[in-house]
RNA sequence: GGGACGUUAGCUCAGCUGGUAGAGCAGCGGACUUUUAAUCCGUUGGUCGCGGGUUCGAUUCCCGCACGUCCCA
């Protein structure tokens, strides 16, 4: 049995550190001591970086190594020691930046024995610096010939296995730094992501809508059908909730003449997590002044499509084995329509709340005798329908009662301009023309609070001050919200939420490093 | 909330009907001047997630808990 050092120290009576270890940990602090006795700094700060791996992939990879004996410039690389090769005097070394890798060169007549000695010192995963002439070995390798090595940041745990990497998905969710330094698809991911936000600008820019930004948190959560995160601002002794939509503050911008605006910000809501749920998630949600929901499955087609094509080169792609098409025009079916066309019923039966009531206890669903019959139509369409919605589709004419903040429909008011789209069976965006008569969206909140009397909590709040703004005329406007993270799971062929969010909401599984200050008994 | 599965060395994984654990990589020592999962020789490393129970004896069987993944609600 080997003897442990164990560092401990507390606050509050809490454990606020505690680290065996390990034989592999003792080892490379040993390497350290030697490093500090050599009088070297293992944290310099000064070392400037002039090129990248790629950039010097792309300048040189295609010349032949006769070509680049004439190549008399000093190159230097920075980044993380990925696998170290030794052929005594001569070594191999990986070196991995934001761009991905480049070997190095290391032997020992073509650096200073200071430079050679700390080489030796050095572990995989350590951040380092080369600079050299540019080469290709034998095998075809771009390879740096170092004249110079240094350490930039020395790193104490070893990196997982160089063959299997991380694959452990509690540890690449736990430690994302790990993931993103062992598995190459992972950082590809991160930056379509970022690739994709940045095209959904550019063509909001293109069509002169204006970015803002509005409050995270709010009085009352309104918006949407979701229960809210609670807080509490000490200062202004008053509760507040974390947003789960944007929507009536972008509505608020329209009334004041803004016209056309977005938003693509975080939306939290404490509800269930999945591959397709993250309690805090980002949504995009825009409103377009004289538009219609029509108007804006024009839009969504249009912008789905350009990031298809600026992604893929053409409108089509592949989720998770399956091929989907984006071209023009998406299938748009009624809520009813669709029911109809994936269930066997005769169409009269939806219009008929006892019968509606029948046919979904057929299908074995749970529906309260005296529902209404928009919600067992929207029960029956999301337990039995949506799931078949695999090529994009866009839904229409939702139920009024699910609706609280839509249109309704000029020829048939139980209904509303409204849409959702699906792809794979999953909602994308919900979008609809805004109901702007302030006495109808009276009713609606009204309808919703007697909801929320009967104990729906995701029903929506009575909001006089949006009432009243709507008093003051906003524009006939639709608005439309786009899951981002569903987005780029779709663009990026992931299978969860948690693989396009950095940080995915995870339970702790330790204790906090440090204890919560004690609260005041004022901001309990 | 329910179900299934998982948790063994730093990482990736074995471990049979119960007898206190193995491999590969990493690490450490050695050889090696063009390798790229380098190779060769030697070698260290484990609270088998946590807590109970059954048993002479539990990584293994049973119960509970924690964390995770997937499916269902």
């Amino acid at each position: 049995m080997v003897e442990k050092n164990i560092a401990k120290c507390t606050l509050f009576g809490w454990d606020i550190c505690k680290m065996e270890e390990s034989e592999l940990i003792r080892n490379r602090k040993e390497k350290i001591a030697g490093i500090r006795a050599a009088g070297i700094d293992l944290y310099p700060n000064d070392a400037r970086v002039k090129n990248t791996s790629a950039e010097l992939r792309a300048r040189f990879g295609d010349l032949e190594q006769e070509s680049l004996t004439q190549v008399e410039e000093t190159f230097s690389l920075a980044g993380r020691l990925m696998a170290i090769r030794n052929f005594g005097k001569a070594s191999f070394v990986s070196i991995q930046d934001r761009k991905g890798r480049l070997q190095a060169f290391i032997h020992k007549g073509l650096i200073t024995e200071e430079d050679y000695a700390l080489f030796k010192r050095l572990d995989v995963g350590d951040i380092v610096y080369v600079s050299g002439r540019i080469f290709k070995t034998k095998t075809g390798e771009l390879t740096i010939e170092a004249r110079e090595i240094r350490l930039l940041a020395k790193s104490i745990h070893p990196l997982p296995e160089k063959w299997h990497g991380l694959t452990d998905v509690e540890t690449r969710y736990r430690q994302r730094h790990l993931d993103l330094i062992m598995n190459p698809d992972v950082k590809e991911v991160f930056y379509k992501r970022s690739r994709i936000i940045k095209l959904i600008r550019d063509f909001m820019e293109e069509r002169d809508f204006l970015e803002v930004e509005t409050p995270m948190m709010q009085a009352q959560a309104g918006g949407a059908a979701a229960k809210p995160f609670k807080t509490y601002h000490n200062a202004l002794g008053m509760e507040l909730y974390m947003r789960i939509a944007p929507e009536l503050y972008l509505k608020r911008l329209v009334t004041g003449g803004l016209e056309r605006v977005y938003e693509i910000n975080r939306n939290f809501r404490n509800e269930g997590i999945s591959t397709f749920h993250n309690p805090e998630f980002t949504m995009m949600e825009f409103y377009m002044a004289y538009a219609t929901y029509e108007d804006l499955m024009d839009l969504t087609e249009e912008l789905f499509i350009f990031i298809a094509r600026n992604l893929f080169g053409v409108p089509q792609f592949t989720y998770q084995g399956t091929e989907i098409d984006l071209k023009s025009p998406w299938q748009r079916i009624t809520v009813k329509e669709a029911i109809i066309q994936y269930l066997d019923v005769a169409p009269g039966v939806l219009d008929d709340q006892s019968q509606a009531v029948v046919f979904s206890r057929q299908l074995g669903l749970e529906v309260d005798e005296k529902e209404a019959l928009g919600k067992i139509l929207m029960i029956i369409f999301e337990e039995r329908v949506e799931k078949n919605l695999v090529q994009p589709t866009f839904v229409t004419q939702y139920p009024v009662e699910v609706s609280p903040l839509s249109r309704r429909n000029t020829l048939n008011p139980d209904f509303t301009d409204r849409f959702e789209l699906y792809i794979c069976g999953k909602e994308i965006a919900n979008a609809f023309s805004e109901l702007n008569d302030p006495e109808d969206q009276r009713g609606r909140f009204l309808m919703q609070l007697r909801e929320r009397e009967a104990g729906d909590e995701e029903a929506h709040q009575m909001d006089e001050d949006y009432i009243k703004t709507l008093e003051y005329a906003m524009p006939p406007t639709a608005g439309e919200g786009i899951g981002i993270d569903r987005l780029v799971m779709l663009f990026t062929d992931s299978a969860s939420i948690r693989d396009v969010i950095l940080f995915p909401q995870l339970r702790t599984n330790t204790p906090l490093s440090t204890p919560p200050l004690p609260l005041k008994e004022r901001e309990l």
